[in-house]
DNA sequence: CTGAAAGCGCTTACAG
DNA sequence: CTGAAAGCGCTTACAG
């Protein structure tokens, strides 16, 4: 044992407390502050580990405590707005538990997804996992048994996995109730990728709140992406239609902002000619001509809330039953819905809730 | 050891193997197709690992072969493009070598980054470090010895830390030439905070700029600390002056778009009445009316570069000497600066490079 | 209160 | 080509 007493040229382990005559039992112990150690005594291993910057072998140590304290993230991306609120709700709720973050990403690939899965099953305690290709097939043959696991924005494990996501379907409705409101009874909808999840809860939204709110009014649904591009495409379409719809609802705000840039360029107003709505309240969306009118989803909540979930069910011993959880969002009324016009200063946008049972 | 096949239950070791009554030896030849197996063996050990979800436990692994492939990032924070971007082009740079990433943010507290630091130190076989807060002493107490360690937007290791920067300096001169040469002669800057890095070199570029091309002309540098908020002030203190710039050259885009709207609130028309310009490039800046005029700096390559260097910094045995690389900047030239008109379209921004030798 | 010993799951010489 | 054994750095009963 002694042949590794080598911290002078190498890593410091806590072996080179032999050289000091004490053993790694007590040093262990002081170090963790766990079991008795005399005061003198465990002041002087500290100082020791101090000035050697002893720093423990997390690998030894989670080998017998069964615990990294890590967590591992995947995600589709790193990229824009929304995923960088993520990671910063997860951040904080993470630090404040002392917990390590994981991250990886699967740009979109149901193989890399798994890739990552499997990657990180031997080195984590939990999984957050966020992704468009989850299903309940690819959970179960790449997550490790008994590793608690909470999806993000995701339907995938159905009954069997917690999840967290934010209540597409309701901010998609109070979105159309908000413009029926305001007399539309043309209102289109560019839609998110199809498959996607929120994409479709947006949509059913959008649906039964016409329906509803809008009798009698036929659907119009435009085909996006989620992108810019998606957006742009899609107000040259709204452009060339021969019936232009009164008020445009697209599935998020990237979508809604390239589809501002085609009818200012068509030559349409913004919103005398028509109005304009987005989802996600990215900070983006304020800043735009004229202000975005969104649904606000807190985005960091969002991720803040799954951690907390995930660390919960990493504390209980006993499999707890996966429960769902559905973040409301609020409406954030600007100018571009032409309900109001927003000043150009710093003030807090106007947010309506749209409380709902989840 | 039999104890342990535990596999029904509980998560899968390697010992399971036992019960196909094979060596562990043997089964971790086969799956690290490391040593020979005979293919047929082989293949029913991959079969068998697969069907039980086998997945090594990566804290034994690494406690033998003294690899984690894993990379410590400390942050000052994920929120913003900035971060998001950096983050990116480290996680892209990453997969490629399959290294895993830990990230931590310190919230720009000295002692939450050696917290971090400290904390990773036995976790990691690499530390990214990038923190307003890096001093040598920080880095000497708390950054285990051997770690490989490269530094991002940092000088703190002066000489003896390898490090990944932005050419602020060079950046911030082209821009001030720039103005100068659009006939500007009173050229404000809005400082970044005090005593961050690269503030400070921006600062020393206007300055330089400013003797050169506009010689006799005395400085205007206004406080502020790259955020939004303190653009405003800085654009309401400019409103106030008796004598007002003809051009402001804010310290990044952020603190530019506070301006823009203070100018703006304050009945100045941008570029016409003053001119306006900011650093980064940050995706809003094409989106403000008028478009930001900036330096672009290429954040995600930015970060894959520091994790490239990293990664042959791990792979030499010998402790190689630290080398600094400097990313040059590119002038990117939009409306708000009078030198010419942004076309709304997604045409890309005209670039010119500030190519400038390291 | 402290130390010697066992063992966490894995890899790697070393035998056979 | 395969297996038995040692050992990576650490923690935790178990003695003393």
């Amino acid at each position: 044992l002694s042949t590794n007493a080598n911290y002078s040229h190498e890593n410091v382990y806590i072996t080179v407390f032999f050289e000091e005559n004490r053993s790694v039992a007590t040093v262990s112990r002081a170090l963790n502050a766990t079991g008795v150690v005399t005061p003198k005594l465990k002041q002087k291993i500290l100082q020791v580990a101090s000035r050697l910057q002893y720093v423990p072998n997390s690998g030894a140590r989670s080998l017998i405590t069964r615990r990294t304290h890590t967590i591992g993230v995947v995600l589709p991306d790193v990229y824009g707005e929304f995923f960088s609120e993520l990671i910063r709700g997860i951040d904080l709720a993470a630090r404040g538990r002392k917990l390590h973050l994981l991250i990886s990403t699967t740009h979109g690939s149901a193989e890399e997804a798994a890739t990552a899965i499997r990657a990180m099953s031997g080195r984590v305690d939990g999984l957050l996992l966020m992704s468009p290709h989850l299903d309940t097939q690819l959970l179960r043959d790449n997550v490790a048994r008994n590793l608690p696991t909470v999806l993000i924005n995701s339907n995938a494990g159905a009954k069997s996995v917690a999840a967290v996501s934010v209540d597409h379907y309701g901010g998609a409705f109070a979105m159309v109730r908000h413009l029926a409101s305001l007399g539309h009874r043309r209102i289109a909808h560019i839609a998110g990728p199809v498959g996607n999840f929120d994409a479709k809860e947006r949509i059913r939204g959008y649906r039964d709140a016409l329906k509803k709110f809008v009798p009698g009014a036929s659907e119009q649904i435009i085909a996006g992406d989620f992108r810019e591009e998606s957006g742009y495409r899609a107000g040259q379409e709204i452009l060339a239609s021969n019936r232009r719809p009164q008020a445009v609802f697209a599935a998020n705000d990237m979508m809604a902002i390239g589809c501002l840039y085609a009818l200012t360029q068509g030559g349409l107003r913004v919103p005398d000619d028509i109005a304009l709505a987005g989802f996600d309240d990215i900070p983006l969306a304020r800043f735009v001509t004229p202000a975005l009118t969104t649904v606000r989803v807190e985005i960091a909540d969002l991720g803040g809330r799954a951690l907390s979930r995930l660390a919960a069910a990493m504390e209980s011993e006993a499999p707890s039953t996966p429960v769902s959880e559905i973040l409301h969002t609020d409406l954030v009324i600007r100018a571009s819905c032409g309900a109001r016009r927003s000043p150009k200063t710093f003030a807090p946008a106007v947010r309506r809730s749209t409380k709902r049972k989840a």
